[in-house]
DNA sequence: CCTGCTAAAGCAAATATTTTGCGTTAAGAG
DNA sequence: CTCTTAACGCAAAATATTTGCTTTAGCAGG
């Protein structure tokens, strides 16, 4: 539904594509959100309307793709010496990247599909890159390592739980809390602000 | 923005927003959910268009209005004798709800609202459940309860995360291993279909 | 390199929606 | 009972969406 399969990856559809994730993105970027249309949107990217009615149905579904696209990891994962410091720089910078206004945004359209496609491409890449850390912790001989499951349970679905409804109690010190636990060496009695 | 502090309450202001919620309602649990506009929401609630375009600005937000009424609890929260039996039967109804496809749906809406208020109004009702069934198992003496917020984040947020990002994933069994770990009495290698 | 096939884009007319200004209704206060 | 004003209804104007048909341009086969 959104493009990831395109049957003509190359050439014109691309460039259509790439033109109006850029529109979205620049247009997106000032206050009116409430005034974003897609004639607008096609205006700025160069096409007309129908073809992005006929490609992404509505201007839902294509802030939904912009917004999965945005929340994709960039940053080749920096490597510490150490999970948990792996574990803290990559959460880290995910919170500080949806704290802010556009983030929340993103986050929002990207949840609010009608389509869990862009839902599960979120899960895939956030499992990847978890595994990926874990691989390199095996590498460097670390023991007792936990699931991905258990990383994404204990680390990921909080902050993004809190990312979405209660940004105010997010902490650098809760997301210490919630990695540490998740690798075992939990200190049971955390209790941070409960706002 | 949405419908809490009606500056009136009474009256004419109450039975429109209730006869619009019951249009989306009706007209939602079809199937098409493209096709559901304002102007039909409109005229199966006995209104005018503006009006709803007044009072919720888009369709998004009434949605999402809505939406977060259906995901207040209504059953008067069930006393089995045991907060870990309490913590399941609530959560596990919660689970069984936004697994079904109208749940799903309704999730999505109130979480890709503009506004923070459906996620906020959310976030406060299982805040308050959670905090009855702690004062109740406070009551009985159960001894070393967990906070609040170690149950948002223990069996709350995996729980919304997996429904919304991997359904498929989810079980009754997955469901006792986080509550069962946020009570304290952790099966640390718990393994579930990996999916 | 040329030719044919077809998915995707462009165009424009037909529909449907959203917005807005202004008159009307009814809730709540005094 | 009267006054005030938030919220609703109505209808015209402005926009957005849908749709049928045409044209463009990847890509495969010769």
């Amino acid at each position: 539904m959104s493009h990831k399969p395109l049957p003509r990856p190359g050439g014109r559809s691309a460039r259509v594509q790439q033109a109006v994730h850029a529109a979205v993105s620049a247009l997106d970027d000032g206050e009116g959100r409430t005034q974003l249309t897609i004639p607008m949107i096609a205006e700025h990217a160069g096409v007309t309307p129908s073809t992005i009615y006929r490609r992404w149905g509505s201007l839902r579904e294509l802030l939904a793709d912009v917004a999965a696209e945005r929340l994709r990891p960039e940053a080749p994962l920096s490597d510490t010496g150490s999970l948990e410091e792996d574990l803290m720089v990559w959460a880290g910078e995910f919170m500080e990247e949806m704290t802010s206004r556009p983030g929340q945004q993103a986050l929002a359209d990207a949840l609010g599909s009608a389509s869990h496609d862009p839902r599960t491409r979120c899960y895939d890449w956030q499992c990847e890159q978890i595994a990926l850390m874990l691989s390199r912790a095996r590498d460097r001989g670390e023991s007792s390592l936990p699931s991905v499951d258990t990383l994404i349970d204990g680390v990921m679905a909080p902050l993004l739980y809190r990312v979405s409804h209660a940004p105010e109690s997010l902490s650098e010190t809760r997301l210490r809390h919630w990695v540490r636990r998740a690798l075992g060496s939990a200190c049971e009695n955390f209790r941070a602000n409960t706002e």
